[in-house]
DNA sequence: TGTCCACAGGAAATACGGGGGT
DNA sequence: ACCCCCGTATTTCCTGTGGACA
C-alpha cells in the first residue's frame, strides 16, 4: 500500500512539470527534412550567417539567368552551419528555379565519417540512385561508368553538394576529386555545380596540381559562432522542445558562453543543453546553472569513454599501458618505458604485440584525441627523446581503467 | 664551435582481408 | 574455386636534427 503511494507521488511530481516538451526537437537525427528545414528557417531569421548566406546566394543566383556559376568552397570548424546554411539556400533556390522554370536539382552528398575514395564513389552511386551498395570489388571506373549512364539524360543544372570532402582519404592521385571536377562534367550533358564543405581550411593545398587547375571555385568562410549567435540558436530549441518556465535565467547565456569560448559548435550547445534538460528531468527540478556544470562535465566525462567503446584494441591497449605507466608518477615517461608496460597489458590480454613503431603512431593519436602531451627534449649528444604525460581528469581514469579491462578481455 | 648521439618521424614495402567477377 | 581489385594496418628501413659536451 505505502509503495503503491510512493510510486504514484513519483509519478506525480515528474509529470507536474516536465522539463522537455518535445523531445524530437533536441536531436536533429529525429526530425524529418521539412521539419529541419523549418526550424533553421526561424534561426536565419534572426540574423545569423547574414554574410555568408548573401555570398552564396551572389554565387548561385547566375543559375537563374542560364550562366553557369563557379564552383564554391563552404570553410569552417565542425558545427558552424555550413551544412544548415547550404542546405536551406539550395532548398531555397530550387523553389525560385522551379517558378522560373530552370531546370535544376541538387544533391547532398554527405561523408560524415573519413572514407577512401572508392566508398565516397559508391555514395555517390548510391546517392543518385545509380548503383547498389558495393563494399569493394566493383572497379571504380567501372562506378564511374554507372554514375555518367545515370545522368546521361539530364539537362539541367546539377548541384552537388559535398560535405566535409575531407573526408575522402587522399589516395596519390585524388581520383575522387579528379573525376568530379574534370570528367564528371564532360561527360554528362547536365551544368554541374559543386559545392564542398570542409573543416579544413587548407583542404585543397595538398591535392594534385593538374587538378587544381581545374578546380576554379570561390571560397565562403564560416567564423565560429558567438555568444550571441549561440545564445539565439539555443532559444529556439528551448521554445520548440522545452517548457521555457523551467528553464532558469541565465541558463541559456551560460551555455552560449561555455560553448563560445570553447569551440563555437553550434551542435555541441545543443547537446549540452539537452543533457541538462534530461538531468534536470530526471531530478525533477528545474533546469539551473548548477545542472549546466553537471550536464557539461557528464559529457566530458562521456567523451572519453565513448572513445574507448569504438577504439581498435590495440589503442586501448596502449592508452591502458599509458596509463598504468603514468597515473601515480608527476614524472614523465618516455616511449619505451610505455612500450614495456604496453607489452605486459598485450602479454594478459592475449594480444600480439605490435612494433615499437606502430606504438609510437597510436600514442600520437591518443594525444591528438587530447588523453596525452608529449614535450621533445634534446639530451644533447646523448639522443633525444620525447616525454609524455596523462591529460585524463583523475576523477575519469579509474573508470576508464574498468572499461577498458572489460573490453580487451571480451 | 663543431661533433655526434639516439631517437623522432617520414617513406616505402609488405602483409592482410574481404568481396565481386568469371 | 580462383583471381583480381582496392583499402588498411603494420613493418621495415632510413634520414634528419637539437643541443650538451668536448
Amino acid at each position: 500500500m505505502a509503495f503503491d503511494k510512493a510510486l504514484d507521488d513519483k509519478f506525480e511530481t515528474s509529470t507536474a512539470s516536465p522539463v522537455i516538451l518535445n523531445h524530437r526537437y533536441l536531436d536533429d537525427e529525429q526530425l524529418s527534412k521539412d521539419e529541419q528545414l523549418q526550424a533553421l528557417k526561424e534561426i536565419f531569421e534572426q540574423n545569423i550567417r547574414q554574410k555568408e548566406i548573401d555570398a552564396l546566394v551572389a554565387y548561385l543566383r547566375p543559375t537563374l539567368r542560364g550562366q553557369h556559376p563557379p564552383h564554391i568552397s563552404l570553410l569552417g570548424k565542425a558545427g558552424v552551419g555550413k551544412t544548415a546554411t547550404a542546405l536551406l539556400i539550395l532548398s531555397h533556390l530550387q523553389q525560385v528555379a522551379q517558378r522560373k522554370g530552370v531546370e535544376l536539382r541538387y544533391e547532398h552528398l554527405d561523408l560524415t565519417t573519413p572514407r577512401p575514395c572508392f566508398r565516397a564513389m559508391n555514395d555517390l552511386a548510391c546517392l543518385l540512385d545509380a548503383s547498389k551498395r558495393y563494399t569493394k570489388g566493383i572497379s571504380i571506373d567501372e562506378m564511374a561508368g554507372r554514375i555518367e549512364d545515370k545522368l546521361s539524360g539530364y539537362k539541367g543544372y546539377l548541384v552537388l553538394f559535398v560535405d566535409e570532402i575531407d573526408h575522402v582519404n587522399t589516395d596519390m592521385d585524388n581520383t575522387f576529386l579528379k573525376f568530379l571536377v574534370r570528367r564528371l562534367p564532360q561527360a554528362i550533358p547536365a551544368k554541374l555545380i559543386l559545392i564542398f564543405a570542409s573543416n579544413r581550411l587548407g583542404w585543397r593545398q595538398n591535392i594534385d596540381s593538374r587538378v587544381k587547375s581545374f578546380l576554379k571555385v570561390n571560397d565562403i568562410i564560416f567564423d565560429p559562432y558567438n555568444a550571441v549567435d549561440l545564445q539565439k540558436i539555443l532559444r529556439v530549441r528551448v521554445t520548440k522542445a522545452l517548457n521555457a518556465g523551467m528553464v532558469d535565467a541565465g541558463v541559456v547565456e551560460k551555455i552560449a558562453g561555455l560553448a563560445s569560448r570553447e569551440h563555437g559548435d553550434a551542435r555541441k550547445a545543443v547537446e549540452l543543453l539537452s543533457n541538462a534538460a534530461l538531468i534536470a528531468e530526471r531530478q525533477g527540478t528545474r533546469v539551473r546553472l548548477e545542472t549546466v556544470d553537471a550536464a557539461y562535465e557528464a559529457l566530458e566525462t562521456n567523451s572519453y569513454l565513448e572513445f574507448v567503446k569504438c577504439g581498435p584494441p590495440h589503442l586501448q591497449a596502449v592508452l591502458y599501458a599509458a596509463i598504468l605507466c603514468l597515473e601515480d608518477s608527476e614524472k614523465h615517461a618516455v616511449t619505451e618505458d610505455i612500450y614495456n608496460f604496453y607489452s605486459k597489458v598485450c602479454d594478459e590480454a592475449g594480444l600480439s604485440q605490435l612494433s615499437e613503431r606502430r606504438v609510437y603512431d597510436l600514442l600520437l593519436e591518443l594525444e591528438l584525441y587530447g588523453y596525452i602531451r608529449s614535450r621533445k627534449v634534446s639530451l644533447g649528444r646523448h639522443g633525444r627523446r620525447k616525454e609524455m604525460k596523462l591529460l585524463i581528469p583523475p576523477t575519469v581514469i579509474s573508470q576508464l581503467k574498468s572499461r577498458i579491462q572489460e573490453h580487451l578481455k571480451g
